[in-house]
This record gives C-alpha cells, structure tokens and sequence, in this order.
DNA sequence: CTCTGTGCAAACGATTTGCATGATG
DNA sequence: CATCATGCAAATCGTTTGCACAGAG
C-alpha cells in the first residue's frame, strides 16, 4: 500500500505537502534526507516549508512507515520501513544509498558478542563506502572536457 | 609511543593544552568527542577553550595519529588510530564505545558487491549496539531505590 | 469550537571560522 | 619578526520549537 494511503488507513488527512512528500518516498529507491525533499518539492514547484517535512518525517517515523537512517554525513536519511533487516551501500560521491540482502548472520555474531563482553547487543548496522557507477563513469573523464 | 611524544617528534610543540588532550585520547579505552574531552579537562581544573579542543582533534586526524568515529548520535568521536582494522560496540545508555576485533571476512563480502552492484567499494563500518554490564546493572535495580 | 496541519522566526547544539592576541624560537 | 597556539565571538548548518493562524470536521 502507497504510504499516503497508509496514512489515511489511519485516520490522518491527506493534504497536499503530506501526500507530496509520502508520494516521493514511495517512488524514491534511495534513502532520502529532508533537505534532499524540499529541494525536490521545491523543483516541482510544490512550496512546502522545512519544519513541515521535518514534522512530517517525525509522523512517519512515529506510525513505523519510515526508518531513520544514518550514514555519517551528518544527515538523517529515511526509508521506507523495510519488510526485512538489510544493509546499505553509500556512494561518497552523489550520496545515493543502496540497500542490499543480508549477506550474512550477523545475529549469530551478536551472540558470541554478548557472551564475550556482557553487553545486550539489541542489533548492528553494516554499511559499504564507495562510488556508484554513475559517478565512477563521471570522475573516470577527462576533465579538460 | 604516546600522542604527546609523537606530536613532538614531528616538530609539533607540545603546550599545556596539546598535552592534557593528547593523554585524555592516550589514557582512555572508549573513542571520545570533543565535548568529553572539554569536561573532562574542565573537570580537572584545566581550561581550554572548545575550539582549541576541536583544532586539536582536526591537527591529529590530519597527522592520522587519531580517527574519526560516527557512532550515529551526531558527535564525532575520535579514536587512537588503530594498528588494525575492528569494528564496535556502543553502549545506548552510557555512550561507551568498546572495540572488537574482526569477526569475518568482510573483504571477501566487498569483493562480491563490487561484481553485483558496479560499485567501488572503499571500504565498510559494522556496528553493534546495545546496552553494557555497567548500565544493565543500574537500570537493572528496583526503581524505588 | 476543536483538532491538525502549516509557515515563519527564533532557538538549538555541535562544529567551524574570523580575527586579535600571546607565547616561543 | 615569523610561526603557530589560543581565546572569544560570531557564523554555520541541519534540525527543533514556539507561536499564530488557517482549514476541515
């Protein structure tokens, strides 16, 4: 079900900077930050003002549609919630995030971790650096052209 | 050899302030952000001033005697640059970062996204989160206490 | 009228920068 | 005097908050 429709499921007006902003989300495949919405919004021409795409998030976090996400850039990024635990590669350069399948079980790593160290380990986040395609073919130029 | 002796064999001089900074990072097991460092020193009875902590801190990530750490809680933490690569394990309470050797091979996982994804993967961050004996045991007690 | 949603301005908090001063060689 | 360290205030930047108002039920 499309976020907007999620959220009228639960009895939340669908306004016009709500859907705007629920309707990115959705065709969004990358993780998104909040001024990375208004400049899209804005482009589209659809004024919306910051605290409302902050609130916003803030509302979609609360109802668990979105996730927070953080690649240490200093931005929080969003998602859709994920229907199943993944991990993220994140290109340094255009700042897209990829999600990707677990590759391996780390649950089974927490374990022996909390047997080794006395902490309740409550969960991991795995994440790749480097350059996406797109921008390894852009930097790989000549750039004298 | 200690962050002091190493910041002057590289010419660099060693005032009040570089010392008391360079054996906080040197004395301290967890990765620390400017603002521990800052209390800690105020603590002591040495006043420094935050933007020479931070100046400090920006002079040893140049000199790769420190790195940065992004625990996700939007400080930057920092710690003595470690002889080999490890990941971490954050305390949620107490903010405590505890280091743990490599598990697995996650050079080989890289290699495989490289050949899925078109990316050129640098490098990866894995963390652990949770909660330490320490702060399991307080917040453990009987509230009333 | 009572909710929310909205916008604007101001506050925030960690970090950075500009600029003047101080210490050291 | 030349260099670098230092302190203070102000700026920065993403994010949050306070407050007033608009719009729908």
């Amino acid at each position: 079900m499309p976020l907007a429709a999620e959220l009228k499921s639960r009895g939340l007006p669908i306004t016009r900077s709500r859907r705007a902003i629920a309707e990115f989300l959705d065709a969004s495949t990358a993780a998104l930050s909040a001024i990375e919405i208004i400049d899209h919004l804005h482009s589209q021409g659809i004024t919306v003002n910051k605290t409302t795409v902050y609130r916003e998030l803030d509302i979609l976090e609360r109802e668990h549609l979105v996730v927070e996400l953080d690649m240490g850039d200093g931005l929080k990024r969003y998602e859709l919630s994920p229907r199943q635990h993944h991990h993220h590669l994140f290109c340094a350069s255009c700042k897209k995030v990829v999600c990707l399948p677990v590759e391996q079980d780390l649950g089974e790593v927490e374990k022996q971790l909390e047997n080794q160290t006395n902490f309740k380990i409550s969960g991991h986040d795995l994440k790749f650096f480097g350059t996406c395609s797109d921008c390894l073919s852009i930097t790989g130029r000549d750039q004298d052209e």
